[in-house]
DNA sequence: TTCTGTTTTTGAACACGTTCAACAAGTGCA
DNA sequence: TGCACTTGTTGAACGTGTTCAAAAACAGAA
């Protein structure tokens, strides 16, 4: 599973197709948890490819052959990523029923697994802010990692005792991806003592986020939750075509 | 003046100083006209140092002791945008009351003076996406260019005959500061023609935004304004100490 | 005018991300 | 088993951002 996931947010164009695992999963992977942990250790610019193949027991364009460039590396924490989040957060989704307390368990366990690549952080985000880049949050190539966090946030408002304007139902799983970005962008320019500041803007933005959802159903609310929704039909636009709403509650994709 | 203002954003530790414009003056001048020109031309990756140099018909290294590095060469990009904007603006800012109208004229006006720079944007975005760069939005460094944004976002609704929250009246030129840099980040993002999507997207948004001013000062927003505020305080507190609230309708300081 | 100190200029050299021709190892078929 | 093709490996070389010791130019005082 770990070498089927790591396989499909590896370069998309390289090996590792989806033969039996041999020699080449074991090369690859090599190198990423090689990189991974050099950049925990050393920051993203204090390790160099040379570096990473010199530790990893390869030569610098073996590194190449398996992955397009320094920062195609930065793609397997993002699978790995959602993998150790959702392992953390899912017993809490099992036994919560209020909103708030599900989205706080979410939030909160996202910054905790993040936690020790803090470090790297910064560059996640430079990396990610390129448009251009296949590593950017909007791009298509993304799409899977994206489509995980929406369905996760998806599951969040399904098994609640919410009550959300059918309006916004589908919209509501991006909206909140957005919030999580929101929140992940904070973070990584967070230099408190254990990211204190970020758990604190968590607790105040997550009641503000809650009451507008409960807002939703609001006669008052409605033209400003059907703008809401236009909303996030335009920042989807800048993903493609392929960037669907996530119908709620409908059975994950097996992609 | 416009040197006044190019030495300001240039780099903080270099030479230039205060004293009479002179030769230095006019070696970092050109340097800077020619990155930016270059930057337009080839985009940012396309241009190198060298080629930058060799127009400005300078060394390589020269170009250095002038500039820090490649990115701070866009750090005069900021300053130029805010002087363009202001000056595309200040008619409208004069003439127009309604607030939404005035939001309107300083958003597109925005957009449209920053077109020119469209080619590298993206590269824009990714310098500034660095949490430990002096060119973050939230960096010290970046504080008199973000004062100058800010100051002008106050006179957007000083002038206007909109009834704003007390609570809300100092924070909101900072709440639309951060409106105004999302809106720029779609901008970035956007491919479509002309930026068409952007458009559409500040009609949309802007709508939003002076419809919850407007209900800023209805009771039953009062606690969601509070926590608004408290939120760009702990957004504030990433700019480090000097990041104070600009007083409405303040005279603007001489900085 | 000369001397001393400061500022400006220079370009070879360095570091690092990346490329690619050549070679080695693996695979499947006759 | 041999051959042709594919996959995996290698490291010198390239391009580009950057550095820094040396030289040139400038400025002010005696």
């Amino acid at each position: 599973m770990t070498d089927e996931q790591t396989g499909q947010t590896g370069a998309g164009v390289g090996p590792g197709g989806p033969a039996k695992p041999k020699k080449a999963d074991l090369t690859r992977r090599t190198i990423v948890e090689t990189a991974l942990r050099l950049f925990r250790e050393h920051g993203y610019e204090g390790t160099t490819m040379r570096a990473i193949a010199s530790e990893a027991g390869v030569s610098i364009g073996n590194a190449y052959y398996y992955f397009e460039s320094k920062e195609h590396l930065i793609q397997a924490y993002y699978g790995r990523s959602n993998a150790e989040h959702l392992v953390a957060c899912v017993d809490a989704l099992e036994t919560e029923r209020d909103l708030k307390q599900r989205l706080l368990a979410v939030l909160y366990t996202k910054i905790e697994t993040a936690q020790p690549y803090h470090r790297f952080a910064g560059q996640l985000f430079k990396t990610a802010a390129d448009p251009a880049s296949p590593l950017s949050p909007f791009s298509s190539e993304s799409m899977p990692t994206r489509r995980e966090a929406t369905e996760l946030m998806a599951l969040v408002v399904e098994g609640s005792d919410a009550r959300v304007s059918p309006e916004l139902a589908d919209e509501l799983p991006n909206l909140l991806w957005l919030y999580l970005m929101g929140i992940i962008l904070f973070w990584i320019h967070d230099d408190s003592a254990g990211c204190a500041r970020t758990f604190k803007l968590i607790d105040r933005t997550a009641d503000i986020v809650v009451n507008l959802i409960n807002l939703s159903s609001l006669t008052l609310m409605r033209p400003l939750v059907r703008r809401a929704v236009q909303l996030t039909g335009e920042l989807r636009a800048l993903a493609g075509p392929g960037a669907e709403p996530v119908p709620g509650g409908q059975e994950r994709s097996s992609e």
